[in-house]
Parts: C-alpha cells; structure tokens; sequence
DNA sequence: GATTGACATGCATGAGTATGCATGTAAGCA
DNA sequence: TGCTTACATGCATACTCATGCATGTCAATC
C-alpha cells in the first residue's frame, strides 16, 4: 500500500476553499465543457465554430461557455455580429493540462481501478 | 483582451479524454470530496475520524469514499475493525494542489467574475 | 427601417447524484 | 456464541444541472 503522508504539504483545507474548489472544478466536470475548453485551448474561436467543433448545438454551447464565463474560465468579446471566445488565462490552460496529464498518468499506471462501465452514457447527449 | 494562443500545446483533445477527465475532475466536484481528499492529504485516517474532521454522517463519507475509491483517487485498508484511508499517490495530491493553487491564484487576481452567490447553499448539506 | 446572421436567454424535461435513514456485514471481545 | 464496534450498502428523497426547443437581442447589410 503506498500511502502518501504529509511529506511536505499538509495545509488544511477549509470549508470555504473546498467549496470554491469544488465550484472551479465542477466546471472540468463534464465533458461538453472539457471538450469547449479543451479546443478554446488551441486558440480562440467563435461560438458557431465551437459547436461544430465539439458537435454541440448552439444554445448548448451558449450555456455552457456561460457557466464556464461565470467561473472565469473563459473571456468573450465581440467582434462584428461574433463573439469570439477564449481561455481566461493560462493558468486555465495549464489547470486543464493538468487534469489531461494525470489522465494519462492513470493510463500509464495501466489505471487503478477503472470502473468497468462504458461510459458510454456518462451524462453526455449523443445526439 | 489576454487570450491565450496555441503557444506551445494545442493537442486536441478526444471525446474519450474530455470523458475521462470529466469523470476524475468530477471526483473534486463537490466540497464534501474535496474535504475529504483535503483531510487525507494530511495523512492516512479511519473513517470516522474522517467523518469528524468533515463534520459529515459516517455513511455519507462511506459514500463518497466509494467514489472516491472508484476512480482511483483514495485506497482503504483494513486494520483491525478500522478501514484506514489515505490518497492513492502523490499524483492525487499534486491534483488537488493544484486545484488550490488555482482558487490561491484567482483570488489574487481579484477574481474575475466570482459569481454574486453566497454559496452557501451550493450542493451542500450544512448539518 | 426591414432583413438576415450570430449569440444569448427562458422554459421545460430528463437524468445523475448527494444526503439521510435503516440495515447488513466484517472484526474484535467477553 | 452473543455482543459491540466500525464500515459498507440499500433505498428513498430532493436537488442540481445538461440538453433541446423556441424565442429574444445585438449587429451588419441592403
């Protein structure tokens, strides 16, 4: 059992960050999104563009980048009848690369326990 | 605006790993696992224990242990009529991290638009 | 100013799920 | 074996939320 003690960073986390934690991260929760960041990641782009990119319908994608720009996660701004959209900052960027890296890690790991189920429906509307 | 441009990695990401990722970010969707994970950071505990440090029902905890089992992010073992749990790997911690340091780096930005809730009442069972 | 294009928003629906309560199960102890 | 402790699981409930459809709004063009 490799167990990880407080090697060197037992900080308590306190209600109040576990909730903004678990507010950001809630964000990184579904796929549509992580799709919707995951192409804003290779640069910014309209919304129209974001549908067909992510093979969402518009007003999904509306909502999402909505929800995704109430947490700060992504910047809109118009130009002419669009509105292009983009990640925040890199530290967005590098909050996402994260998550793809461990991920990976997982995988490489041949992946802990890896729930049998396919996923197939794991909250996500296949047209 | 700052928008950030392809600079270095803009690797699309598949429908298979948005999936992934939104399963294992959903892991850290919640204050309560983000307790949890935050308390087992600082060492390997019990279930009660744990229960108190989270100020949550002891079968709430199992809950979410499960979960958190599930996706590989926390392991349990049995000693005596205890099940100590502790995070999986330091990659675990290094997630959750950086998930802080995020929060850490938006408040010191001012945060963008942090959202004019209270939050109080976000998913959360306040006893 | 009327029309078309590009997004955003409102509303309703359906699915996923966190929590609480009660109960089941494993492990020490008398 | 019977009892108590420590977790896990089942079930029901309430709620959050992602999506789809229809409609409203802003901007450019004719």
């Amino acid at each position: 059992m490799g167990f990880v003690h407080g090697v060197s960073s037992n900080t308590p986390v306190s209600v109040e960050d576990a909730r903004h934690v678990a507010r950001v991260m809630s964000a990184l929760a579904t796929s549509s999104r992580v799709r919707i960041l995951g192409r804003l990641r290779e640069g910014p782009c309209a919304v129209g563009e974001l549908a067909l990119a992510v093979e969402m319908e518009q007003p999904a994608v509306s909502h999402q980048l909505r929800i995704l720009r109430d947490l700060g996660l992504v910047e809109g701004s118009r130009k002419g009848r669009h509105v292009i959209y983009g990640l925040y900052d890199s530290h967005v960027a590098t909050l996402l690369e994260e998550a793809l890296r461990h991920i990976e890690h997982l995988r490489a790991a041949g992946g802990p326990p890896q729930p049998a189920i396919d996923d197939t429906a794991t909250s996500e509307g296949v047209t």
